[in-house]
DNA sequence: CCTATAATAAGAATGATTCTCATTATTGCA
DNA sequence: TGCAATAATGAGAATCATTCTTATTATAGG
């Protein structure tokens, strides 16, 4: 869930795929807006199953431009289906706690205090490895309480 | 890279299978002990080319039985595919940090004090969420060396 | 309003992984 | 030790999420 408002997005959409050349059309429009109303990472049958006159193919082709532009993420885990949800400053900064069993995935905070300390080590150990680093993810994976019943 | 010895695998890796009533055989031997030769989590592909009498269908089917043992750990990212690497019982616990554009996976650690830290965080979250927690996981997604250049 | 170029959508193709099944190995018991 | 009974193996077929192809449709800029 998030504060910013619509149209801030509609104006980071647009200029974010025009770096890539790339246009805002109303099919784009229309995946920010589904990954928007909705409060967790979710599949491409999910999309698909929120409105059936999407096409498969453009879902698959619109979420890796988006993605290319940095507006959307991909998240792989051990389940059958990638997940997809907004980018993290359109968002914020969080991380996921996974059912293994359902494949459910929900976003979780740290305290500031502690994701402070481990941006920061881990800093210092991509210095070490002589990597330059994107982003860092943590997941939980477990089974969530409607599993365990 | 560990200190337990390979007597001791050995010990684990067949008490473990016999929890899950599976036998631990020449094939599955051989792959434990391929995966304690390398330092760093491997694809299938790297596998069948460090021994080209492995049957490929053999090795998937063995790795899903060792995980399931609780052996081996399957490790799922962006890239094409599924890497593989024992346990951290076995080796020790450890993170990730992953090359997107090559796939290479390299182990690191955090500092103890983090790790702690970390753990303890992710335990109260876990209750918030109505979460059993099997484990966590940490990786740091950038570009090697070898891909800036 | 044209024209060039990009996006769309339907279905075909791809490829990692899983499944099938006939053969081979292993275990436990007599 | 020898004999079922049961499990593991391996070759190739099947699956299925994802990507690619291509003809059609939409869009932007002059």
């Amino acid at each position: 869930m998030s504060t910013i408002s619509e149209t801030d997005i509609d104006q980071l959409a647009a200029s974010q795929l025009s770096a890539i050349n790339q246009r805002y059309t109303k099919n784009r429009r229309q995946l920010i807006e589904i990954l928007l109303k909705t409060s967790k990472p979710i599949t491409i049958n999910q999309i698909l199953e929120s409105d059936s006159k999407l096409a498969q193919s453009s879902v698959y082709r619109n979420l890796a431009v988006l993605e290319q532009a940095g507006l959307v993420v991909k998240i792989i885990t051990n389940d059958d289906h990638a997940h997809y949800e907004l980018a993290e400053h359109i968002l914020d900064h969080h991380h996921h706690i996974i059912c293994s069993p359902c494949g459910e995935i929900l976003d979780f905070h740290l305290s500031e205090k502690i994701e402070k300390a481990l941006e920061s080590s881990l800093k210092e150990i991509a210095d070490d490895f002589g990597f330059s680093i994107d982003r860092h993810r943590l997941d939980l994976l477990g089974t969530c309480g409607e599993c365990t019943e």
